[in-house]
DNA sequence: TGAACATATGAACAGTTGTTCATATGTTCA
DNA sequence: TGAACATATGAACAACTGTTCATATGTTCA
């Protein structure tokens, strides 16, 4: 049923399984949903934020606490947690003019979890 | 029992709860484990490497293979796995002259399945 | 109200990264 | 052996990103 595969233009070799080829089409999710986990996974592909987000595993934190603990700027600091806050992993509260910060949900958590688990093999 | 605390001159800013802030210092993982902590969610955050790792999910593939369902290059994704190799990711098998790839462990399909469940929330 | 302070933000710059192009490597088979 | 093909790789370029610097916003308190 199978026949040798005619060479597609887009690309610079041949087809070697169509079937497969077609096979995974079929299952990948949208392009969209995974633009989307490519998005999410950049924000956590930075040490700063990486620092940030187990920080504040351990502790709610102001932003002059946590520029003080990871002894960086306050404006460096400020701009990640923007990042982290549009990306849905960080929470913010007011107190005055403190504003405590903290993750977002537990899935955070268990992501930061299950890539330091993948580590330590 | 606590004190009001000095400025420390690295930040520009005072310090406002200093015992927190000495409290998370004592839980976080290495500078270096935060690092390639890290290193790794940069590899997942990259759509390229994303489709690939999503491809390879769902069946061992050659190169040309997967650059044909992704409509890409094969320098540019060979270029990809030779990075997602590095991080451990993926894994090959040789046969002749074809390279097939596959995912390296079932960590993967974890990171990957948690990332999903937090953006469909 | 105005000084002091915590935080936010825009612009700019340097460092990083993904793709492309050209080409090399290594395998098969006639 | 040499042509054909699958894959790998180095260099270069454009696009992106994190930090810094200057400054704005917003709150407290004397």
């Amino acid at each position: 049923m199978s026949h040798i595969s005619p060479p597609i233009e887009r690309c610079d070799c041949e087809v070697i399984h169509q079937d497969v080829v077609n096979q995974v089409r079929s299952t990948l999710p949208s392009e969209e949903s995974l633009y989307d986990l490519a998005e999410l996974y950049k924000v956590f592909g930075d040490s700063t934020r990486i620092k940030i987000l187990w920080s504040l595993d351990a502790a709610e934190m102001c932003v002059c606490d946590i520029a003080v603990l990871l002894n960086m700027t306050q404006s460096s600091i400020s701009h990640q947690l923007r990042i982290l806050k549009q990306a849905h992993l960080v929470k913010n509260r007011k107190e005055g003019k403190i504003v405590f910060y903290s993750l977002d949900d537990e899935h955070v958590r268990q992501i930061l979890d299950q890539g330091m688990i993948h580590l330590t093999e």
